[in-house]
RNA sequence: GGAGAGAUGGCCGAGUGGUCGAAGGCGCUCCCCUGCUAAGGGAGUAUGGGGUUUAUAGCCUCAUCGAGGGUUCGAAUCCCUCUCUCUCCGCCA
């Protein structure tokens, strides 16, 4: 993610000015930027702090033209406004008089006057509401107080590491020379069928994977409450908006002809089931879980992980989604990331958790753990699932609503989602850290039962 | 792909240029009446934005009748485009 540091990092007290709605409203001098009549757009927005940096490196220019943008907005919507009254006022007017057969020629010449102004402010007004829109729109979700400050990635904090690596005797392959050595694993097939970053599986390969996905499955639905959903892989731009793929990532997706994007998740697809709806109080939480292929066009990541299994345009994930209560959210996420976890403790893999600090933390996020699995071939841990809370941030693009069921209104609810796990990169982490001197794959105990009891993928 | 029908509030359903944000019914909420059950009477019941305000109270206002444009002083109503749903035919896993 390039999202600037500086973005990353908006304190807390400019929340209100990120926010759609009365909620952006917030106590500022007056912007005396704007003179009414004046030319709208100055490229350098008139150089007046509203606020001073602060340790969480607060850029004074978000506020500044946020402020300026919403200002001008508020003095054509009342303007604008001010004219539509006037008219409808008239135009009812016309309407009784001319129910009682009278002349409105002197009306309809009142009336006439106001269009042209009345359009002209409509035009600006909605120029200006498209600019704070789409300002509003590439704004990063603002870091939860307990995330860790940090420049890089090498400032997350690692919380906890469970089990321990296995110490190998023998010389270890990666997942690639398993793979191939099994006649199993084809980089150079999929390549002719498509391009690079794909793969294809074959025989116990390809039945790992799908046994991996019942698994994790059956974990979620039978033990974690989830509801398991099917859900469409290609998806239009109000859901791509609605979890914050657009407009910033257009570009990490791959969209049709038709219009439609391939989902980079199911988060996309389940996270949207909620727009534009309203649940009962009661109901919440809501939790979901999908299994889907995922696709990315990994723009921006040439040269990066180009061997193997890691990083690839398809792929296969379970994801988990909570829809929640706003004073619930952070409990869920503790329960979410636990639910990961249970399927990487089954598996009998090592991994570790990180939260992610402020310069790696997510555009919707507003707090992430990474879970990180061992990789013995790598000799390092990588990512294998991300659960975030990001709080409101969808739910107002999505309006995804709750009834408050003391005052009887509407108010946004909270969302989660995590990887429960990336299936590829499971499967990776089994074949390196089951793998034997003859190559062969062992089967993890909890896992034998979707393999038909089998134990070991033998390298013949 | 061809032919046709449709999209209105939580639901059903009226409304073809003017006082319609929208009749009526159902549901729901509150109140009244009724010594049980049932029934009856009254009031209320969308969402979003903006202004005002100490206020997420109240008040004022704008927008929304699938979406977007247009005509008009004025559009749920007329015109255009699109999306979706349904019926019949064809094709198809």
């Amino acid at each position: 993610m390039e999202v600037p540091l500086h973005l990353r990092n908006a304190p807390t007290h400019l929340m209100r000015a990120l926010d759609y709605g009365k909620e952006y409203r917030y106590a500022h001098n007056e912007p005396h930027a704007y003179a009414a009549g004046e030319n709208y757009w100055p490229e350098g927005v008139k150089p007046q702090s509203f606020y001073e940096p602060t340790d969480r490196g607060l850029e004074v220019k978000i506020a500044e033209k946020m402020a300026f943008l919403r200002k001008l907005d508020e003095l054509l919507q009342v303007e604008t406004e001010k004219l539509q009254n006037e008219r409808n006022v008239h135009s009812k007017n016309i309407g009784i008089l001319k129910g009682q057969g009278k002349d409105v020629t002197s009306v309809l010449e009142q009336v006439n006057q106001i269009g042209d102004k009345l359009t002209q402010l409509s035009n600006e007004l909605s120029a200006v509401q498209e600019k704070l829109h789409d300002f509003c729109a590439r704004i990063p979700n603002i870091p939860h107080d307990s995330v860790p400050l940090g420049q890089s990635e090498a400032d997350n904090v690692e919380i906890a590491r469970v089990g321990t690596p296995r110490v190998f005797s023998f010389a270890i392959k990666d997942h690639v020379a398993l793979g191939e050595g099994l006649g199993q694993m084809s980089f150079d097939k999929a390549a002719k069928l498509t391009g690079s970053r794909f793969v294809v599986l074959h025989k116990h390969l390809a039945k790992l994977q799908r046994a991996l996905i019942q698994f994790m499955l059956d974990i979620h639905l039978n033990e974690h409450g989830y509801e398991e959903s099917y859900v469409p892989y290609l998806v239009n731009a109000d859901s791509l908006f609605g979890t914050g793929q657009f407009p910033k990532f257009k570009e990490d997706l791959f969209t049709t002809t038709a219009g439609y994007s391939l989902i980079p998740t199911a988060e996309v697809s389940l996270t949207n089931l909620m727009r534009d709806e309203i649940v009962r109080e009661e109901e919440l939480p809501l939790q979901w879980t999908a299994h889907t292929p995922c696709f990315r066009s990994e723009a921006g990541a040439y040269g990066k992980d180009t061997r193997g299994m890691i990083r690839q345009h398809q792929f296969e994930k379970v994801e988990l989604v909570w829809i929640c209560h706003p004073d619930d959210s952070y409990n869920c996420l503790e329960k979410l990331r636990q639910h990961a976890e249970t399927v990487l403790h089954r598996l009998e893999l090592p991994y570790r958790v990180l939260s992610l600090c402020t310069a790696d933390i997510g555009f919707c996020a507003a707090k992430t753990y990474d879970l990180e699995v061992w990789l013995p071939a790598q000799n390092c841990y990588r990512e294998i699932s991300s659960c975030s809370n990001i709080e409101s941030f969808q739910a107002r693009r999505m309006q995804a609503r709750f009834r408050n069921s003391k005052t009887g209104k509407p108010e946004l609810v909270h969302t989660l989602n995590g990887s429960g796990l990336a299936v590829g990169r499971t499967l990776v982490a089994v074949m390196e850290n089951y793998q034997d001197e003859q190559g062969n794959i062992h089967i993890p105990k909890a896992l034998q039962p979707y393999m038909g009891g089998l134990d070991v993928i033998k390298n013949i």
